[in-house]
Formats: structure tokens, C-alpha cells, sequence
DNA sequence: CACGCAGATGCAACTAGTTGCATCTAAACT
DNA sequence: AGTTTAGATGCAACTAGTTGCATCTGCGTG
């Protein structure tokens, strides 16, 4: 119900010269392809590759889908968007301002926020006990949520349950 | 009885019937193919889907592609086989019998294998409050290995790490 | 402000994964 | 055993993502 209009996660704060500015600091390269995709992303929530692509070739007509696939992976290693397979058939790109993470129900689908601290814990523990710096902005957890839990393993029948 | 001589998180004590029975009783058909595709996973660690493919046709000529990824993702979803994405092009399944996890560098590809003990409890506490039962037996966090955390952020030309 | 070149892009062919539909079959019920 | 049917499979066309290579360009250097 409670459709937030105003994204909890958003990346309000951004603009494309701050992210220009993150990557010049990362010494990458600032070219056009590169800031209309990354403006591209900054509207909304989550956004397929496709979208992403369709965004960009209206505003750079010419762009390359394959450029497309490896600007978002370039600002996935550089921890500027986060990359989630939400289960939907294509990866879900996101520009990254604040962690949040979801809870997807293997039975009925439903996809639940989860508050980032739930996973502040691990984090700690990762670096800790290994050294390791984990980039934990967006996870996706697969589970069976309160009211699938004792239900039949049904798939897309999708008995009874709402 | 040892737990594990080969690989650190096999699936030794489990066989195909075992495995049957848990489908049957999950209410899921016992298929050949199905049986095939478990029998294909029981004796090695990841495998792509592509790889589960070849050694499935090999003992059941004519078998689609297409079932062995409805299979897959059937097993994944009644918990049986792990799906992760390590970020090698296409993503490993695995019997699922101790949980285990990796952490994967972005920058030097490097996977060290984490202590499940390190994301318990995040589980409890994501059960605690969402009443989300979530399956985590498999998960792949990105990040930077200790050794990579202060280098610049190459990506293949790979410089003098030292 | 021209030059050089590491690195970014475009292109095309490829691999990986998904889906709608017709047919077939496991298993429930006579 | 024979019948029935929900659900599994095969097929084919499709979407999603990757990669090698030739060309082009941002940006550091003189």
C-alpha cells in the first residue's frame, strides 16, 4: 500500500558533477557516454539494464548496449551503484546512497526492506576475522517470508495465499 | 565418521534416493531428469549450468537445456542446490549440504571461503524481526581482499600488486 | 595547443538464461 | 491394470549479458 513516492533509498542528494567528481577522483575517465549513464540513474530506484539503455540512447543516440553493461559494472566496482539480481529475470542497477537490502519470499514473490543494520554485524565480522572489505550495499536474501513459511511449496499455482 | 576428506563442503552422505525422497516429500514429481540433474551435482563442488547440461546429456540423450535450468532453479528453491553469482559469467549451482560462503575481490578475483559461523547471526536476528526465514547457504559478498584494499582500482591491466 | 597512448567505445558474434505453447507422463483414483 | 490430469518436458524463439577486436578519445606531456 504505503507506495513511497519519495524512494527511502534514494540518491537525492546527488548530482551529475558530484559523481563526475567520484569518478575523476578514482582516476577514471569522464566521458559523455559515462554521465548520461549515470544521470540516467539518478531519478529513480531500480533500473534494469534495458531501461538504463533506453534512458541513455534518447539522450546519446548511438551508445552501445555493451557500453552500457560494462559503465554499470565499472560503477558497481567503483561502489557507485549496486547490482541486485531481485529474482525478476534481469539484474536491477541502483545508484547508491544509502545501503538497503530485501528480504524476497521464494514462494509469493513478496520483497521485504530490510534495515541495513541487520547486516552492520557481519560486516565487522568479515573485516575482522579475514581483512576483507565487503561492499554489502544492496543484498538480496532469498527465504520464505512469516506467511509462506508453513505453507505448501506451491510455485505458480499460487493457491490460496495473498 | 569424518565430515568431509574431499572437498571442505561436499555432499558425501547424501545419494540419489535420499534425494528422491526429499522431492517426494516436498509434494515435487520424481522425475528421471530429475534424478539425472541431482546425480549430476552429487559429486563436485560448483558447477555451471552449462556443465550440469553436458553431464546430464551424456546419461539421458535428448534432455533441454531449458529443464536443466528449471530444475536448478526448482532445487534452489526447495533448498536442495545453492545458486551464487562469483562473477565468472555465469553462476555456479551446488548441492547444498554445509553452508558455506565467499568473499570475492573485485579487483584481483580473489575468492576466500567464509566461516558460516560469521553470518549466523544475521540470520537470527533477520527472523527476529521480519519473521523472514531466510536461506542463506550460499552467498557471494564483493568486496577487497586485504591486499587490494589500498591499490589503485585496476581492473585487467593489472599492475605490480605487491 | 598539438601529440601520444592507455583506455573507452562500437561492433558483431557469441554464451547464458527465460518463456509460451504443444506434448507427454508421474501418480492419484478408480 | 486403465483412466485422468496437473504438472513436467521438449522445442523454438526470445531476452540478457559477455567478449575479442578495431577504432576513437580523454587527458597527461611537451
Amino acid at each position: 500500500m504505503a507506495q513511497h513516492h519519495n524512494h527511502p533509498h534514494g540518491s537525492e542528494g546527488l548530482t551529475s558533477s558530484v559523481l563526475a567528481d567520484r569518478l575523476r577522483r578514482a582516476g577514471q575517465r569522464v566521458t559523455p557516454q559515462r554521465l548520461v549513464i549515470l544521470g540516467a540513474l539518478l531519478p529513480s530506484g531500480h533500473l534494469a539494464a534495458d531501461e538504463v539503455f533506453a534512458r541513455v540512447e534518447g539522450q546519446l543516440p548511438g551508445v552501445n548496449r555493451s557500453t552500457v553493461y560494462r559503465t554499470l559494472d565499472l560503477f558497481s566496482e567503483l561502489g557507485l551503484v549496486s547490482v541486485t539480481d531481485l529474482g525478476g529475470g534481469a539484474r536491477q542497477y541502483e545508484l547508491l546512497d544509502q545501503p538497503h537490502h530485501h528480504l524476497i519470499c521464494h514462494r509469493c514473490g513478496e520483497a521485504i526492506e530490510m534495515d541495513d543494520a541487520l547486516i552492520e554485524p557481519m560486516r565487522e565480522a568479515i573485516r575482522a576475522r579475514y581483512g576483507f572489505a565487503p561492499q554489502v550495499d544492496h543484498l538480496a536474501l532469498f527465504g520464505f517470508c512469516i506467511e509462506c513459511q508453513h505453507a505448501p511449496p506451491a510455485r505458480d499455482g499460487a493457491d490460496d495465499v495473498e
